[in-house]
DNA sequence: GGAAGGTAGTTTGTGTCACGAACTAGGTCA
DNA sequence: TGACCTAGTTCGTGACACAAACTACCTTCC
């Protein structure tokens, strides 16, 4: 487990960059914790949140996390030694395999949002309810931003 | 470098705890393929950032990055056999080291800064005036909290 | 001023993670 | 059926991270 974080700064941000460029590391930072307390690394409690909602294939799970499709390998692979996620075969291509979470899966990973959430939650204990909206909307709009201008490439 | 990022979703976050996570997701992506664009990992233009107004010690470089001071090592060497950072001798104490960016250090994360902007305003043009002054605020907010309860423990 | 103990940093060994290139096996299409 | 395409794995390499053990220097205290 790596030791206690003091992300970035004392200083208060400036500018839109660097309030969102920290605040990302904040996040970053409370989320390996978390995941390290499990004796997971960040990637792997990204993939368990992925397959939440999911079973998709290798190379769905490789689009969706940004990596290489050798390198879902080896992540599944790892995942599946600790018997978090399986591979089934795809009943429709017999070159698929379909990812899921096993039961044990399932169970860490509700775990881990709950104390995600509790973790968010203190952190966000300072803001008023109109606050909390502002950064639903916010996100939303950013993300939708980033999603359109990724399907115009 | 990772293929194109397409970071959790269609769905827009239901409360906060997806909206920061997501969001964070979403900008740690964006820094990984600039990084990537130069060659360099996240972590390495975490580090680079970190230099760009300080000339810390090993291990108060350690703590600002959250890492072991073992780890420190190897990073500090691997930014330095690239002409990126230095280590110089701290005139007050024999034991410690003091890392610091090169001139190609400054040039690279100079330029690294003002993409990583770029693309960020990119990401921001939707905004209105007012919801960029409230995203910097509630930044500046949670990074208090943060650093306020990090403090007290 | 010298021994005891603390602190800064490195070394070594191990494991995770990521990539690209080459490969296997199963689909597709003419 | 043969020529492709596609899903996934294997293999080799390198970055990154940790813990434990070590070196060298500082501090303290008698």
């Amino acid at each position: 487990m790596p030791p206690s974080h003091n992300p970035d700064l004392a200083d208060a941000p400036q500018n839109t960059m660097d309030a969102l460029v920290q605040l990302s590391f904040l996040i970053q930072g409370l989320l390996t914790r978390v995941a390290s307390d499990h004796d997971l690394s960040l990637i792997q409690i990204r993939l368990l949140g992925v397959l939440r909602d999911r079973r998709p294939g290798m190379l769905e799970l490789a689009r969706h996390l940004g990596l290489d499709k050798s390198s879902m390998t080896g992540l599944v692979t790892r995942a599946e030694k600790r018997g978090l996620v399986q591979r089934l075969p795809s009943p429709h291509d017999g070159r698929s395999v379909l990812v899921s979470l096993t039961p044990a899966g399932q169970r860490l990973t509700k775990r881990i949002t709950a104390e995600v959430d509790q973790q968010i939650t203190a952190l966000t204990t300072s803001l008023t309810a109109t606050e909390h909206t502002h950064i639903r909307a916010l996100a939303a709009k950013l993300l939708h931003a980033a999603a359109t201008s990724d399907a115009a490439q």
